[in-house]
DNA sequence: CGCTTTTCTGAGAGCGCTCCCATGCCGCCC
DNA sequence: GGGCGGCATGGGAGCGCTCTCAGAAAAGCG
């Protein structure tokens, strides 16, 4: 690797010259090769091998209008967000996808209200060709920021806005929450447990009102004195659990809307002396690993495949770009799988 | 915000036709308005209003030489990093402070080995100002990589090369974490403990080889036998105390060097029955919210300020880009201060 | 009021690349 | 053997922006 001018990086001229080609058919073996015969092939290619020569991003982005990156917008103002694995999960199985296919992973992170008008602005710029977006809340501004910059997006979750009647049809990816929720208190149920109680998550949040629908389906005279909000934390699934216990002394089962509230929940029981599972069964959603495989008992919960919903969102995207160039439509949603994981705590 | 041709950007040039101005004024504008008389500023600003224009990052970087965006490469290949709310809060930091100087965060995540040469590819094509990188082990090609493509780095962490008596300074950022373990060792010194334990995390990593040495300068008479590895999980701590149990029964205290180890070894003296701190009292390094807080009895630990971390990493890379025009040399390295925090577990 | 000095503004080059189009070359068929 | 089609190659425009430089306007001075 020879450097003529060091730090001085060389283009695609010098390597034309080196080769002793017009620097359209360089670009054509920088490019794939199509269309160039071979002899002259090797020559570039040599060329670049001896001139270290790598592409200009910016020159390339410039006329052709495509980035090869990718934002994932993470809108969550709480705290929760970044110690939650989940999270992490999603992004490492979005990240091996990106990378499979040259595409960067530039992490937008929110850290206050006043940072829409920043995002607004680099979507619009821009520096991606399309976004990843993340637990949306009813009236976030972000699907409108999107959408005014023309950006291909895919949520991940399903959107809130997509609970109206008519709403617009947005690619999201979600675990079957729904389903995955109704196993799991069917289960309760066939174990023999007739006071199953829910520790559900925010009402603003899909997942915890599709968990609670889940729910519902199976207990289909469920009493709300059963039921208890809390807010996806430790902290939040103990108050909850204490709120049951007083409402409820007599409850036999809870399902609690995600591992953490229901390692709060465990906690609590635990403090009580009351026996889990004998004397109440506890099953968690989620199968973090940090939580649910670590907690004494070990928590019964529903799995579902966080790094693989990652993948498959970054999978809509991308074949949602290549698609756009040929002016189809965007991709359709994707629902995955959950699975019971059977541990101790039920 | 008129658009005249849906999808079709403005230019700059359009927004100075529409001010009847030159390109250059109407630039100059967009870029802070120096040398421009007030009626010509506001005429710009307003046709820029009108349009909805927003520059093309491409065009900019590629006259500029200058991208705005920062890598951060994420190098440790194992499961932990992801489920490990250190990296994430580093992040937060990180994040916060780029966006304070209108900077964008690119994440580098390398999947394997192979992964390198992306990397390398990436970081020579231009696509940011500079990096930061995390924990290095010994013979990491990642400095090298930065180094040859001429990308200003700072670390995360004291790099292990650091360690070498003639190595070659780079700008990182780190805990104190030989004093911090000297302070949480001491403490238990004068808790009147005599037997101190030492859970250690992989010989590999810097902050594991300085926490054993803060252990070190405390007991200089140290016993071989009181000190047992682990990998920084929860698993690894579990086993090292089950060891350390085995070789030394008679141990009255056990710091160990990151808070998932001491949660593990906690688990191990519970189920032996061992009364925590009564019999044995623990130290844990970290003070991870989602560990140290939670465990029971809670965890005494070493706390250290993570999402600073991030930001000084952030600032120190900021402030050596803005010198490197100025042809100035690396930003010296950070060391952060530790805090113990005494909870009920010793 | 005319001249010099300073402040503003505009014209134009050029960043490194892709891609359209014209040109040249070869082979093939009648 | 002349003409024609097809493929490989090069010339050159142009992506949207910044920045130098020269010229125009405004300000200062005698």
């Amino acid at each position: 690797m020879t450097e003529p001018f060091p730090g001085a990086r060389p283009t695609l001229e010098a390597v034309a010259a080196r080769a002793g080609v017009s620097r359209a058919t360089a670009s054509r073996v920088v490019n794939g090769g199509a269309g160039v015969r071979q002899p002259l092939v090797e020559k570039v290619q040599r060329a670049v091998e001896e001139l270290g020569y790598v592409p200009n991003h910016a020159a390339r982005t410039l006329v052709t209008r495509r980035t090869g990156a990718v934002a994932v917008i993470i809108a969550e103002p709480e705290i929760r967000i970044f110690s939650d694995p989940f999270f992490s999960q999603q992004i490492r199985g979005i990240s091996k996808e990106l990378t499979a296919h040259d595409y960067q992973l530039v992490l937008l992170l929110l850290e206050g209200p006043g940072d829409y008008d920043r995002i607004a602005r680099y979507l619009a710029g821009g520096h991606v060709d399309g976004a990843l977006a993340f637990s949306l809340h009813t009236d976030d501004p972000i699907p409108e920021i999107t959408r005014r910059a023309g950006m291909p997006t895919v949520y991940g979750g399903r959107p809130s806005w997509t609970s109206a009647p008519d709403h617009r049809a947005v690619p999201y990816v979600d675990a079957d929450n729904r389903g995955g929720a109704r196993e799991a208190v069917r289960y309760l149920w066939d174990l023999g447990r007739r006071r199953i109680a829910h520790i559900a998550g925010p009402r603003d949040q899909t997942s915890a009102v599709d968990r609670l629908d889940g729910y519902r389906d199976v207990l289909l005279d469920e009493d709300p004195a059963l039921i208890a909000e809390g807010a996806f934390t430790e902290e939040s699934g103990a108050r909850a659990m204490t709120e049951l216990l007083e409402r409820c002394p007599e409850l036999d089962a809870v399902f609690a809307a995600n591992d953490l509230m229901a390692s709060g929940a465990l906690r609590v029981l635990k403090e009580r002396g009351i026996a889990v599972p004998d004397e109440v069964a506890l099953v968690g959603f989620d199968d973090m690993d940090s939580v649910a495989a670590v907690t004494d008992p070990p928590l019964t919960t529903v799995q579902q495949d966080i790094e693989g919903q990652g993948r498959l969102m970054a999978r809509l995207l991308l074949r949602g770009l290549d698609r756009e160039r040929e002016g189809e439509r965007a991709p359709a949603s994707v629902i995955t799988p959950t699975t019971l994981v059977r541990r101790a705590s039920a």
